[in-house]
DNA sequence: TATTTTGTTCAAAAAATATTGAACAAAGTG
DNA sequence: CACTTTGTTCAATATTTTTTGAACAAAATA
């Protein structure tokens, strides 16, 4: 497999200015791992800009350099705030906010995982439990594979929440 | 948080005949999971009307049950088989091809993340190299911040090419 | 060989998702 | 207070992804 030279498909259209061939290449990668991880990609862009910052960077900047709509770099930025991916930190003399990303993996997985995965897990309790009302109320003449594989999906439930634990102390 | 009893919004559209409550509620537990993981729905539903089965089923029954099309279902059996999570079986005096789903929540698992996430970790070394390459090419007077960032990068890389095999063996 | 059964492929349609930009709010400034 | 700057919201639009179904292929059957 060749892979070679990134593409550059998915970073700004209209790469007009700024922005280093190297800062393309990292934003290039956080594009990807979003959409590995199943968020917009305008939330990897803004995150591989930022990753790429010595200092803190304003909407206003982080619109021009990537060549995003206002409402894009605002909700992206409400978003990535949200899981704690971004920072908003105070600049002396300077009325806007300006952000910086968080930097610790560990941080950044945290709270990643914190908002997208735990709510799945803990309404799947209640989905089991509504699972085995179920079968006990259709007694259906197969309850015997059903209760099985109930055991199972809550065999899975229990494991799926001690690795997250352990997968967080290794990062 | 209440939760309560799941959505059934995913579910076939016309629950005309089978599919008992037991079984809509699992199958709902896997279309949200193929969702939080990022692959189409029909891929869930698939998995978990076969996780419900005591045998396995031929590809008719598939689409007959969760109404579902022809090139879904097709198209739906060869990504989960390609990913191992679901298999062919032989079953005597019958031509059509039957469909068991893969039980072990590791291979399960592991399947998955070869398919999806070993690609991009490998490719991830390449693009590394290019951005490196990049910033010595364009020694630009912030080489600084770009070198530091691209070390923390590739120690990214090396903790998340770790986890891996560890969360494999965890399951 | 003609016919049926089983399954794949792929262009077009539908559905889901992300992005834009204009209208609006909040808060500072002169 | 009128005006500017900064930022949010949300309906409309654009884009991407998924699903459908009809055309096709392969293989068994009669």
């Amino acid at each position: 497999m060749p892979a070679a030279e990134p593409s550059r498909s998915d970073l700004p259209a209209e790469p007009g200015h700024s922005l280093y061939e190297w800062e393309l290449g990292v934003i290039d990668i956080f594009v990807r791992a979003a959409q590995l991880i199943g968020i917009p990609k305008s939330l990897g862009q803004i995150y591989g800009l930022l990753f790429c910052q010595e200092n803190p960077l304003p909407m206003d900047e982080i619109m021009a350099r990537l060549s995003i709509s206002k409402g894009s770099a605002s909700q992206g930025l409400k978003t990535l705030r949200g899981i704690g991916a971004v920072k908003p930190v105070f600049v002396m003399g300077d009325r806007r906010d300006h952000y910086t990303c968080e930097i610790k993996l560990r941080r950044l997985v945290s709270g990643f995982l914190q908002d997208q995965v735990n709510p799945h897990l803990s309404s799947g309790s209640d989905r089991l439990d509504f699972i085995e009302q179920a079968i006990e109320r259709e007694a259906p003449e197969n309850a015997g594979i059903a209760r099985e594989r109930l055991k199972i999906l809550r065999s899975w439930h229990s494991k799926t929440g001690k690795i997250l634990p352990v997968v967080q102390k290794l990062l």
